[in-house]
DNA sequence: AGACGTCGTCGAAGCGCTTCACCAGCGGCG
DNA sequence: CGCCGCTGGTGAAGCGCTTCGACGACGTCT
């Protein structure tokens, strides 16, 4: 293993000289900067992260709480993780995964032990246990997702209500009357998953504002779910032509229902789904959508975290502004004369 | 910050003994070691993984990488990730998240930090240029997946040859005498990725064996792709009854249209599908399939690391056997009378 | 011309832990 | 009865790095 003394000694400096070549806290002559660069070149060296971490106190290291969820759609949470992850390489970190299977702990254990610098806490819940132990460790975190008091946290999110109210708006601008939202799994909003309540409250709002009759329903994943589901919302409120769609996994099921139940879309009935780009233009045909930005959710999440550590106030709600794209699956109402 | 030394005072023992009972790597008396316990427990003490790892040179840390892929299905890349997070909690071991977006050399920087003292690869590729640098910094790991030549690696892996074989005979036992691979994306058979050549090989191999006439087509995601796959192969071989599908993304599309296309499953086709089993039980109908054991793979990959940081020699293959479960989705071949 | 900053570099302390060498006490054995 | 070999405990060195204070060698200002 090369360490620093062998730089060090290879360049004709000391060992100090080395690292603040390398950490850049103090002015260093050209010349020497450049004879040490090459030395650290040549000799193939990699700082030590363990001895960094205990001499310097910060471990470059940002934990990632993850969801061992099954009622969550993956993708989304792979790419936020994703984006999580090559944005801290950006900054010079990196990640540690940690699943929820190890109970709220985790963050002591994380906090106290030096293993992160900061942590990022995914599929955030209205009453979060993680959070009392947060707010009392201290520890640098960002939330993505909203716990019902946000007070002093630094929190990204998709704005979910304008989520569901944009989508309201969409159905009733192109003349719908009755519409239906499709929910994520029933489990989801029994744990009060903050995302799934708030574009429910949006999408309420909005419809009682513009006069639409409006119904929710959770949806599983799963075929039998989804068509069970479907056929229930028609058989109460038949009248039904606006879906708005906040379940990935439902998606496919409920289009090939409707197909065979013999209502066209965009035809007969619209729906809007709430889901990646990627999921809407996968389908057939291409879904109007409200996108979530995955990507942008990690990357912010992390900025967040590095403002942070420099010592500036992050704490509040980043909501970020939802987009509907409009695509094939939605048009006006079918004339009801 | 509680300290070792801390809890040493408190307990009245000196450090190395505190040490001592943490690792238990010495016989400490039953009375010190309750002592000691429960002074750790009183000042909620966790040691620094920094300084561990420093004075131990070991961190603890297991590296997983993982691909950027938007081609592979997600969802078993994520229970491969869990999996191995969790079984590596369970040896007392974190997890590292490495994106294959750093590129090969994040072998070399890992290995050489001291950031992680094992590493698992995901989505090895046949020619991996990872490998290259395994071999040569003799990191330990564990790949899963398999490259052109594993001499020397730990590789753990699903039978692929032996589930193409699998699903080849048992349509070939229903009687079908036409049968089709639709495979992954293109692009995963354009960079060699192992699982999709071999489930070919074994397929392709059984399928002459039982004398069954033979195509396969790689398919893309979402519906148009997967609706132009099948009706190309319907065109060319319009008497093809068995399908055997590795593409998880693409199944409900595939399925829809079969539907559409007026062929009944599993009256008039068969579909035996490789994918994880919860996929199979959500597709109408339920699909019979070989299952992916995403999470035993995962588990396996991390005790195959342990054993080796026990001194074992690991290196070499294990195939996990396939399993195909009969559900809906397949039956009889049609008479052809 | 002398005092004073500034710049670039060095030496050394110390981060919190593991582990090796050592030692005291004690029971068993020849 | 004396010695040996355990067992259970201690002390100290040192892992590789960061960082603080110190210190020449300059240039600048009065």
């Amino acid at each position: 293993m090369v360490t620093l003394a062998q730089v060090a000694r290879h360049a004709g400096v000391s060992p100090s000289t080395v690292s603040y070549v390398i950490s850049g806290k103090r002015s260093i002559s050209q010349d020497t900067r450049l004879r040490v660069e090459r030395s650290i070149a040549e000799l193939g060296y990699h700082p030590h992260a363990g001895a960094r971490a205990l001499a310097s106190n910060r471990s470059n290291v940002i934990a990632l709480m993850i969801p061992l969820r099954t009622d969550m759609f993956v993708p989304v949470m792979m790419e936020i993780a994703i984006a999580i992850t090559t944005t801290a390489r950006r900054f010079g970190h990196d990640v540690l995964l940690l699943t929820s299977e190890e109970g709220p702990s985790a963050v002591k254990r994380v906090a106290a032990s030096g293993l992160a610098d900061a942590m990022i806490l995914m599929d955030v819940e209205l009453e979060d246990e993680r959070i009392p132990l947060l707010r009392q460790t201290g520890a640098a975190a960002a939330l993505i997702g909203l716990p019902a008091d946000p007070a002093g946290l630094t929190c990204v999110d998709l704005d979910f209500e304008a989520t569901g109210a944009l989508a309201a708006d969409h159905l009733a601008d192109l003349g719908h009357r009755e519409v239906a939202l499709i929910g994520a799994a029933e489990s989801v909003y029994r744990r009060h998953t903050g995302f799934a309540e708030r574009t429910l409250a949006g999408f309420r709002q909005q419809a009682a504002a513009r006069g639409l009759g409006f119904l929710h329903r959770p949806c599983g994943a799963g075929h039998e779910a989804a068509s069970g589901t479907l056929s229930r919302i028609l058989q109460e409120r038949p009248n039904t032509t606006g879906f708005v769609v906040q379940n990935e996994a439902a998606l496919p099921h409920l289009l090939s229902q409707l197909r065979q139940s013999g209502r066209a879309v965009p035809e007969d009935v619209s729906v809007v789904a709430v889901c990646p780009d990627e999921v809407a233009l996968h389908s057939a045909p291409q879904l109007t959508s409200v996108s979530i930005p995955a990507q942008e959710m990690g990357r912010r999440a992390v900025e967040l975290l590095m403002a942070q550590a420099g010592g500036e106030d992050t704490s509040g709600l980043t909501l970020l502004r939802p987009a509907l794209t409009v695509r094939e699956s939605s048009g006006p109402a079918p004339r009801t004369d």
